[in-house]
DNA sequence: ACAATGCTTCGATGGGGAACGAACTATGCG
DNA sequence: CGCATAGTTCGTTCCCCATCGAAGCATTGT
């Protein structure tokens, strides 16, 4: 019978698909408030917030507390690489499932994450966006840059943001493993693409379809 | 809600008090058998049974059958790296535990990471090779530099890679939270250690105990 | 002051899974 | 063969904990 660092107790912390989905949604490296960290997890705000009382019980995240907002953000970079090594695990382990179908293939391309695209096409579209310097990464986070409200003006997208919510935000997509953008941008950049009919929504799925005519057009004013 | 990884699966499966014993257990390289993992996780055979078989469908284990033994085994370097960040996390958020005894301070002196050497010994053993370029870093990944294959031929191992499994490769250390080395040189290195004598392993431990002497010749070949 | 929003606490419910004893299968030994 | 050792399977019991609705605080806005 062994002892020393209580490894069960944070693995099960993990262990739970909603606090995983909550983590994994921090991973993007934004603090969330306790009610975005419910949508992500697919649970009722009261469920979520015993979860998030028990990971910070567990010393898993911080909390910043602005106004009667709180935010919860991942306790720091050993906390995030843990989570990166389970993924890792997930990954290597978990494609046991009977060959990838077209659904797979649809959902790698491009799919909703929660309010924005996420998927190849979404990150694809940060990285060109980054490269006009319309966008400005640093490090994990992800900024305006000058030109930006032009830009998405031209496109129809007001960059203004009404809501606290973060403009920009970098999401970490789990099929690229890389980030794509999230944020009130992201969400309208998705708006404007299901309004423009340039893509549709598989029903019961997160996948997103895009028409050969609306990829046309999304790559156009996107990938240009 | 997010998708992919099934991260909740993999955490859950070490998230069980019996369960991550027996991984614990197994974290010092060799396989053993479901009476002594029982004996090691505190729980009769029948429930060692039952946690042994879920932990090989999760794919965290491999099973070598021999006669009326059956010899369980870490699936490879990646599981034993999850279970190192692991580790690090519940170490560092732990309930610093009363006065570290003596036992501790040789696990972060040196003890088995898997296959390898980890601790501060290990951490100051790739820092000494990085600074002579015999190994070079980049970002997260290590290769061998130029001089590598003659460096380590003239301590009598050989570089050459029959393996698929790479021969170096960062590891996280928990207890100085910076990289040491894995892969197949990691564990040629180890086997060296043990077999000129320089250091034995503790009982029932991870820990590795060095010799005075054998420190003296450890410190001489890899660090002069 | 009152309403609205964001979040937590409380209490009741239900399901999943960890535990063990007993019975069963498989391998080795004389 | 029969007996012993090593493991797995089965069935039962029981407890933990994830879940949600309702109610309670806290902060902000009007």
């Amino acid at each position: 019978m062994r002892e020393g660092p209580d490894i069960a107790r944070i693995a099960s912390l993990v262990g739970d698909p909603a606090r995983a989905n909550m983590l994994t949604a921090l991973m993007g490296g934004t603090a969330l408030t306790a009610s975005e960290l419910a949508l992500e997890a697919g649970v009722s705000l009261p469920t979520a917030s015993s979860h998030l009382s028990k990971l910070m019980e567990g010393g898993l995240l911080t909390l910043a507390s602005q106004g009667r907002h709180r935010y919860y953000g991942l306790a720091g970079p050993q906390v995030a690489g843990m989570i990166e090594a389970i993924t890792g695990v997930a990954a290597a382990v978990g494609p046991q499932r009977v060959r990838p179908g077209p659904r797979d293939a649809a959902m790698r391309a491009a799919r909703v994450c929660y309010d924005h695209l996420a998927g190849e096409q979404a990150v694809a579209m940060l990285d060109r966006l980054v490269g006009k310097k319309v966008l400005i990464r640093d490090d994990k986070e992800i900024r305006l840059g000058p030109s930006a409200a032009a830009h998405f003006a031209e496109i129809g997208i007001d960059v203004e943001s009404k809501a606290r919510r973060p403009v920009c935000r970098a999401c970490l997509d789990w099929s690229v493993r890389r980030s794509h953008l999230a944020g009130t941008l992201g969400a309208a950049i998705l708006d404007k693409i299901l309004l423009e009919k340039w893509a549709r929504r598989e029903k019961d799925s997160r996948a997103v379809i895009f028409s050969p005519m609306g990829k046309q057009a999304f790559e156009t004013v996107f990938l240009g």
